[in-house]
DNA sequence: GCTCAGGAATGAATCGTTTCAACCTGTAGC
DNA sequence: GCTACAGGTTGAAACGATTCATTCCTGAGC
């Protein structure tokens, strides 16, 4: 019933330990009748190597730990995934912590990934882990931020440029002839919130005579977001804007609902108001009118973070680098469709 | 830089490893003073166990396995949720794995469980693992099936009874007076669609005049609701169910957006037709009229999932469970909203 | 026939923790 | 003053894979 070792390998393949690990570790140094009875033999066992015997041995494990903030956002299970094939190709694997935005899930899972003795951590952090991580690398554990410019340089990081995202919304609305842009998002603590709106700010600026107002939401959701559709249905039609940028999906999900709801003020769209969110969710293309978005290359962010997590456990004195990536704009019928204006 | 031992520790503190170790372990054994200087000792050195040599002589990790089909279903990250949670109470983990409906990734997880002697594995699974599993137990390594109920006995399982949704899904569009309804849903291969069905028509032919039309679509998305629901829309209103059963939410929002559209033929949600989805997913209570659906207790399935992990690994002789949940129903206005008829 | 090179195989030491038999030391009982 | 006993403490063995200095073999070269 006990699993067994290298010791049963060897013995019932009539070799020594040394030779069932070379076997297994570096096959060119082993004859080939010997490694073939020592497969045979492994094959017949059914052995398993111990991993918790090697990380000892090894001082290490070849397990990456990643925490983020919400497993159920599919930007962040996009990022997983991306890192999580990009640690499969050096045989490592990856496994997923869930913050959930609290800082006591979130400081739970350092320790336990510290207790592990994890090759590295990749963490979209929540609370001020500054200090843990720091910590961490002092005992040999490098860490990644991921989606989150590093505000020093103490940590690498890699990120999206969430001001581009913005300009590229608006700059697209404007390229189709809107004028009256509202950004509609919410609360301005969110950094991810604050700089597409920055950004959108910057691409109205270098229009004459395009403007931009600002619709205040209390959260990212969907209610959120149809709430603010519903109070400017309710507006007359010539103090409505011809446009908006939500500050995600499902602020813009939201929106279109109460925009499009029959019973509503006979507004279209695309053709009285375009509409385009950011995330590009799977529900953004399945909306009663597919949604233009930005995307996030979630996944690259992901496979990026481990790439350089892994040089700098390969290397501890690599300098740091942070990685931001362009977002990428995705037109869909609610700015683009047939009866756009 | 190499991380403290224990052995560290104890030089500090003037005592043997084997007290430190008391000191973690069983600090009633260990005199005040003595503990004192040795929680010292610690704290100063910043030490932590090294899980690995925990494992290595316990001969089993203090961790869970968790192989989920689909980790962007809010149904399994729930799961999840209430497995990590009832974990935690007994000082263990959970690693959790997406198959992503794929038998290779499933199979990677395994083997990954395997090498580290995980105390045992939940999995919902995907391809034919029974033989995989019961390698596992004879191991020592238990398994429990979830949101799927064991056919044999081989193995406990916790689950949700589908007939039952459905039957209560039936039944309370029936209690509001509806007589035509449609169940929209499919492929009927997976297991929880043919369930919901099952119910559904167990329900309908107990009540004389009420009949059951199936529309079969070939997958469990919005997309496919929602050309379901435009086919629906086009029939003369004669010709259209008073009510729709959709086999998940992710459809029932895709026939609503349908129904709704303006432009539609008319069509009033819920005056003219009824509509109950499944799964009680978050989307549903936000959608363009609130979704009544049938909701599934997923943290509770996680929990009790990793209750009976645990009995099994305590004394694997202890015999197989099989748990079947009831689902439960929420009313929303879907279906009992202010026009509704 | 002898030496030598080099490939192949060996097995003891090691990683850090837990466990447990053995070993104090002081106290209570007689 | 001696034994019993219990609470503290000790330190060596064990877990299983890896590593590396050492040994063993085989065949080539002279």
């Amino acid at each position: 019933m006990a699993p067994p070792s290298i010791r049963d390998v060897a013995a019932m393949a009539g070799v020594s330990v040394g030779t069932v690990s070379n076997v297994l570790n570096r096959p060119t140094k082993v004859s080939g009748p010997a490694a073939e009875r020592v497969l045979a033999a492994i094959k017949e066992l059914g052995f398993v190597r111990n991993d918790a015997a090697r990380q000892l041995r090894a001082g290490r494990s070849k397990t990456i730990g990643l925490i983020v903030l919400d497993v159920r956002n599919p930007f962040f299970t996009d990022l997983a995934r991306g890192a999580e094939d990009q640690a499969a190709t050096a045989g490592l694997s990856v496994i997923l912590g869930n913050s959930d935005e609290d800082r006591g899930r979130e400081s739970t899972y350092l320790d336990l990934f510290e207790e592990q003795r994890v090759l590295g951590v990749l963490i979209s952090p929540f609370g001020n882990v500054t200090e843990r991580l720091e910590r961490l690398r002092e005992r040999g554990i490098p860490a990644v931020l991921v989606d989150r410019s590093a505000d020093g340089s103490a940590f690498s990081s890699v990120s999206v440029d969430d001001v581009a995202g913005g300009r590229l919304a608006v700059e697209h609305l404007v390229a189709h002839g809107r004028r009256r842009i509202a950004f509609i998002g919410g609360p301005f603590e969110i950094r991810q919130v604050e700089d597409r709106h920055a950004g959108a700010q910057l691409a109205a600026v270098r229009h004459p005579g395009v403007s931009l107002e600002v619709v205040d939401v209390p959260a990212l959701s969907v209610i959120a977001g149809r709430i603010a559709g519903e109070a400017i249905a309710a507006r007359r039609p010539e103090d409505r804007p011809d446009a908006i940028f939500a500050a995600n999906d499902l602020i813009a999900m939201g929106v279109l609902q109460a925009l499009m709801m029959r019973g509503g003020a006979g507004i279209t769209v695309p053709g009285d108001i375009a509409i385009i969110g950011y995330d590009d969710i799977d529900f953004a293309s399945a909306a009663v009118v597919p949604l233009s978005s930005i995307r996030q290359p979630s996944a690259l962010i992901g496979q990026t973070a481990v790439e350089i997590l892994l040089e700098e456990a390969e290397t501890p004195s690599s300098p740091r680098r942070q990685v931001v990536f362009q977002p990428e704009l995705v037109v869909r019928e609610s700015t683009a469709g047939p009866d756009a204006g």
